[in-house]
DNA sequence: TAAATATACATAGAATTATGATGTATAAAA
DNA sequence: TTTTATACATCATAATTCTATGTATATTTA
């Protein structure tokens, strides 16, 4: 696990990400999709997960439709049209910065 | 200049980094040396950085003595030995993050 | 020479956001 | 039947950067 600081400001970004390649997903599906792709390294909290998906559907970029597993709920986000137009912008935001930051941190790392 | 968020958690990195390149150097240039760096892209501003500064003279990584030029101060900071030893892990959790974030975020981008 | 800008430090309060702790409840597995 | 996994949620806390503000000296420019 990284020290959380460094989780800041990308949380947005990644959901993002996710629900722009999977048209919807649930919370814990988010969740679980984002530990297994970066092999338990990014292991997001309820307590970070959930706050999120809420603050970025009152922000507009996410909606979401609830459906019923037997009795259980699920809440099925996907991306608004704003949500995609955001996305681009984000990610954009992202790599340049990441993309930067090599340049002063690992200045031998050639980032494409 | 980037989302705020996106810095946390790399500034202690940052500055670990330029002093171990430059063995000692005072706030103001530390601010300087960013923005050249960057291209102006990370801006880093006096209410970050002085803190920042403190915060880790105050946990062991710096260290600083103070010079006079003409009348004003400057403090020039330095690596401790315990910075010395961190540095080199800070900078193993940032890279290592990185490539994390670059797997779920920019599949298609390989980071050496 | 006066005004503006750059240098150089600093702190307090505001804002943001992930986390820990805690809670509810159902389904599945041991 | 007890534990674990699924699935949602909230609140208080912690951590950290930023904005705004302040002090003061040095240099450049009008």
């Amino acid at each position: 696990m990284y020290s959380k600081e460094l989780l800041k400001g990308t949380l947005t970004a990644i959901i993002l990400k996710l629900l722009a390649e999977n048209e919807k997903m649930y919370g814990y599906e988010i969740s679980l999709h984002v530990r297994e792709l970066t092999g338990g390294k990014i292991h997001l909290k309820d307590g970070s997960l959930y706050p999120a998906l809420q603050k970025m559907t009152a922000d507009g970029l996410l909606s979401f439709k609830e459906e019923y597993i037997g009795k259980r709920i699920r809440k099925y986000y996907y991306l608004t049209k704003k949500g995609q137009k955001e996305k681009i912008a984000y990610l954009e935001e992202l790599k340049d910065f990441m993309i930067t930051l090599n340049k002063i941190v690992f200045p031998q790392i050639k980032t494409a």
